[in-house]
DNA sequence: AATGAATGAGGGTTCATTCAT
DNA sequence: AATGAATGAACCCTCATTCAT
């Protein structure tokens, strides 16, 4: 009951992928993956190292284009200066463009990188990226002279802007459909953080 | 080599939070509970029926005030007719007395139900709550005759509010702390979800 | 180290059923079955979902015979007849023909079921058999116009009935010793019962 | 809350003896006993050194008594000569006197002996008396040369004899029901036995 | 390429017993 | 006399992983 190679692989990487954004990596069992996936666990280590590989496979590709995403095009930092624009409008023109950049690098693999990493030499990576979110907030509100928001509220607003993304990215699998909640998403959270910081 | 029984039980009761909290509730080990709490396994039976009862005992007392809470005093409701006042400084003087209301109901206890509750009966709470809160915010969103805002993103915008008070409540044990933030966050979202709705 | 597969299957069923008579279905020790069969824990699992399906297999073939044996050939119905044959010799013809049909429907699979099976759903089985017995005995008092032998020691021997075969069941293996020894003790025992109440 | 030092003990018997004949010495329960007794493990200690300790109070005097009795009056031997008495009638004299030295040490001690006590010191009680009626039942068919009923046939009779008599003593309290109980059981026996021996 | 037998650590839980109070 | 906290071994069961076939 041979089976193409790559057809098996692939059935075991579906599988898996599902019953790690299910279950999470530690909690996913592969067991389970196998039998979804319509073959055994001696089989499985035919194609996979171990769970950690499996999981290694979903998220790498995806985790290597975002680094590179970040590092050359300073994704991150691109958003801040939409802080100056006073024009929600105008936002929504260049957030259109950003997505074009950003959307292809945000798929499950980075949710699984985000979401379902505990236990994994992932695990800590949205941690990274929140900070990294705090940190450009906290240098506005220093800018602004901010006096009302205390710092440590950075870190709820960096943590929400995170899961948000997460959540849109989680619930819908559709590239357009993820793009268009995502700019509503950073929209509905500009308004919000301007307001808040008296910007707007 | 016996202890008051009072801080046998307060010390397991506080590993069993952290532990909850950390790994959730299916993943929580008992033995690293009592290791942590300094006893042993069969001790942990002398004080908690099993590991469904230790949970029980940290959220049962939260989750019937809060019940009643809501019962009684109509909050979910409330926030609503925040969206009829278009002034940010009076929601901060109405949403001050709110939280005076809210603020006890809403402690580590209701973090268990809410993020940590997958395997016991309160599992699913968190949904219940951000369905609620989806409802009131499409009845909005009809009530404006919206159109750019399709009602899907309704489900994340209310995903967001949870997880937004979740969060805080996660990272900040002070009342007071818990307090300011919450105003914080509920105003950061309130301009958001008006700027996109247009209402602002 | 691996054993063809049956054999350790075959190892494990003939270990556990060993256990199940020893100790009965609740004390029995997996440990120890699994030791007695030289495997481990692990391995027991590979083989059985857990204790109550190793059980059944041990059960459940002889137990739908058993079933369909009474209601084909309407067994314990027939036992009643040879209340009405005061010839001893008779008897052993009459009995010998039964024997042919019902030896091979109890084995060691009716002892686990009649004696072994606190616990699991075949619990109460001997208790139902021995309902049926005494009925039988009782409608024969009655009908004998007894006045000597009070209806509550019908009960006394009916078990004492299904205890003899049990009895026998488990101290004999060979079909051939069974069958002699059950009809030396369906002989006893209605010379017996036949002597208590007078037909004889 | 202090209670007379005999109530206690007595209300922790009681409670044992009926947890001891419903689920046998080594299922039985300490903590099942001393909560249905209304006291603590702990203050169980402080009557028993161990579980076997309180079996053993259960059983003791009663199974020196029997002891003494089968030394004493040679019990075991006498019914023997019942069979050498080709007349029922009589047998019904015989039995009569012979209950009223029985029935006083058999008794609820002597069932958990002979049903309850795997685990403890008592185990194999049942056995050994059972060996010894077996002895007898022996000799007696090689006083008849016997030749139809196979020597190991002789165990499954003596088991059935012990059964029996355990079987009244666990169903009946009243030692006038035992007594009546105990003597149509044994008149059945030995119309049984000496049905099929060829002695009637 | 595929199977599943084998292992051992760890999961939650129950138990008899000890002993400080 | 009475309490119940503390212990540790044993219970059934699940898991990721290895490896002979």
């Amino acid at each position: 009951m041979q089976v193409k190679k790559d057809e098996m692989k692939n059935a075991i990487l579906k599988s898996g992928e599902k019953e790690f954004l299910e279950k999470g990596y530690e909690k996913a069992s592969i067991r389970k993956i196998v039998k979804q996936a319509g073959t055994t666990i001696g089989n499985f280590y035919n194609y996979f190292a171990n769970k950690e590989a499996l999981f290694e496979e979903l998220v790498n590709e995806e985790y290597h284009e975002f680094i590179s995403f970040i590092q050359h095009h300073n994704t991150v930092e691109r958003p801040d200066y939409l802080w100056d624009i006073p024009n929600p409008t105008l936002w929504r023109t260049i957030l259109s463009e950003l997505m074009d950049d950003m959307i292809p690098h945000f798929g499950t693999g980075m949710v699984l990188i985000l979401d379902s990493s505990k236990g994994t030499k992932y695990e800590g990576s949205k941690e990274k990226i929140i900070e990294i979110i705090k940190d450009h907030f906290i240098e506005h509100l220093e800018k602004l002279n901010n006096k009302d928001i205390p710092l440590g509220f950075a870190e709820v607003i960096a943590i929400q802007l995170a899961e948000g993304l997460i959540t849109i990215l989680k619930k819908y699998d559709d590239p357009k459909v993820r793009r268009e909640y995502i700019m509503h998403y950073i929209t509905f959270y500009m308004l919000g953080t301007m307001g808040l910081i008296g910007g707007l």
